[in-house]
DNA sequence: TTGTGTGCAAAAGCTTTGCATGTTG
DNA sequence: CAACATGCAAAGCTTTTGCACACAA
């Protein structure tokens, strides 16, 4: 379980991050670039760019899609954050810095998403890059079933 | 290396499961459903759904946007077309009946898509999902990188 | 001060839906 | 002939783009 303190340094961690990403890059320190970071780092789920949209608003944080979906980008190159798609035509984002590498388990009738690890993904990325010839740079694992009675066949959208 | 034969023979089953799957969910037969799934097995490839209805209509065949969307969605509900997201909000398919099960490695820069087998994602799948009380009925692998150098980093899309 | 970043709204791209017409069972 | 499927176009949703203004460097 993570408390206040490990979240805290987590934070400063990835702000710094990101300010040399950005200083790196030539690209301008904003104030909506880093209150978007935090923002993401404050929440523990898998959301989409418009929930993140809201919530921002909601705070009343003058923010536009524009800026999300701008920086959402940048964070996704520096590793800040993960894209991901769960089968459908909506992408997907959580934090990734300080988290372990994890793939997914979708209930395709609830929208519940677990997360797993399995060591041999990692075994069988290096040898498909190396029998296909492959420079392998990352990977997309989802399962999908039907989680326990609990879900009520309830589907999210 | 298929023969004619074999694709025939591969064509006259999956229209047989088709027209079975219809009758079994009172489902009617039209032409344009069937058009539609002699199309699909006449390709080799992975497609989307509007280079699907181009193709048709270059051919003179009569169809329209919605019977192509239908009309996959039937397939994938009756497992002989599969349904991929490749890292994009575009749906991309491929037929399935008398094909192996495999997954994808897909470039980054040219779009190219390889297919590869792995016995052990089977075990991943049997594990996780008595680990996590899952019912699992189907998952998605795909492995990002760079093919070699001959894609010419000419990034389709 | 200069040019990149932002907000806003419009546009783009994929998919779904509504409605009148056609066709299957 | 009644219900369902089709075609067409419009609408829906997520994401991208254009442009004027703001602000970081």
């Amino acid at each position: 379980m993570a408390t206040t303190k490990h979240t805290d340094r987590i934070l400063k961690e990835v702000l710094n991050i990101f300010s040399t990403h950005l200083e790196q890059n030539s690209l301008r320190k904003t104030p909506e670039r880093f209150a978007i970071l935090e923002e993401i780092y404050g929440r523990d789920d898998h959301f989409d760019a418009e929930a993140l949209y809201i919530h921002m608003k909601n705070q009343n944080y003058r923010v536009s899609r524009a800026t999300v979906y701008n920086t959402l980008e940048l964070l996704v190159n520096c590793d800040l954050v993960k894209k991901h798609q769960f089968g459908k035509n909506l992408a997907q984002y959580e934090k990734s810095y300080g988290f372990k590498q994890h793939d997914h388990l979708i209930c395709v009738d609830c929208g519940k998403v677990l997360e797993f690890c399995d060591p041999r993904i990692q075994n069988i990325k290096n040898m498909m890059g190396e029998l296909l010839k492959f420079k392998i740079t990352h990977h997309s694992l989802n399962l999908y079933g039907q989680c326990d009675g609990a879900c009520e066949r309830t589907r999210k959208s």
